[in-house]
DNA sequence: TTAATATTTTAGCCAAGGTTAACTTGTAGG
DNA sequence: CCTACAAGTTAACCTTGGCTAAAATATTAA
């Protein structure tokens, strides 16, 4: 490689946008590696904490439930999820969320509903908005959010 | 369970939202499980025709360092996407896309686009729209992206 | 209280997506 | 032409997140 006279230049080839150098193009990647490593956790316990509000009670059928999933897959990333010291139980019993776990619920719950009414002010349908909120959730910067949040209200008044 | 008299009733406790039934539910956290199985597979796909179109040649080198992956990771996942026949290369050669593959990225690159454009015009900066865009574009629906492209016409005149 | 049913856990399996280390192949320079 | 370095591959390993089947524990109803 480096530099040799036969180089392609880019600029004059493409249509606008060139590639950004590599470091920052990677850590782009990288963020979003990062996202997928917590974002089943949040989920988890997010649907914990809206089944405890909801139901009194977070028992690992609803869980499977709920997310489309057997009971040996609850069981064991619930097993994860205790490691974490996100919830707590005792076996064969229902669970809870540790106040480390609550606070992620909290601020999951927070992202999702931003995110979940940005959409519909945009004017997407009620049950689109819902599957494209669960899958942005765990990608959209406070960056984002803020501005998501801004629009929100503006469209609200 | 089913409706002992001292079961909590949601709508007296909770400020509005409940839960949606669990069969919908459900389909919410399937739908972004089916998206990650082709994540990955996009964006590698993306990338290669970028290279190809920015520098004249794809090689796996210059993935890893985009992707912030080491080399071995490439090599397994290029392998698979030949198994998918969205690639095609010989052994210690540079890759090419089979046009399955050029269509797979045409698509990814057409809704990267969308979605990146949409955030700036939002006004998010243009390096976290970058990062977010990344993240989201693999889960914004399309009746979503139509909506997103109205939004940033309308903007832009 | 005991038997049937429901729930939870465990064990064993698989694929994906990472890693490092060692080996092979390709390419430039002297 | 051959040697050094760069690039690509392979092997062996790890974790995550699915699955099914079987075992253990709770709960309900007779």
């Amino acid at each position: 490689m480096t530099d040799s006279p036969n180089d392609v230049t880019p600029d004059r080839l493409s249509k606008a946008d060139a590639l950004p150098p590599s470091d920052q193009h990677a850590q782009q990647y990288v963020a979003v590696r990062n996202a997928h490593e917590t974002e089943l956790l949040e989920d988890y316990v997010e649907l914990i904490a809206d089944l405890l509000q909801h139901q009194g009670e977070a028992r690992s059928t609803d869980i499977a439930a709920r997310m489309g999933v057997s009971q040996a897959t609850v069981s064991k990333t619930v097993a994860r999820l205790k490691a974490l010291e996100l919830v707590s139980s005792k076996p064969y019993r229902s669970l809870f969320l540790t106040k480390k776990g609550e606070a992620m619920a909290a601020m999951s719950h927070q992202r999702h509903a931003i995110v979940l009414k940005f959409l519909r002010a945009l004017g997407v349908s009620d049950r689109t908005a819902r599957i494209d909120a669960e899958g942005m959730e765990h990608h959209v910067s406070q960056e984002t959010l803020d501005i998501m949040q801004r629009f929100t209200r503006e469209r609200e008044r």
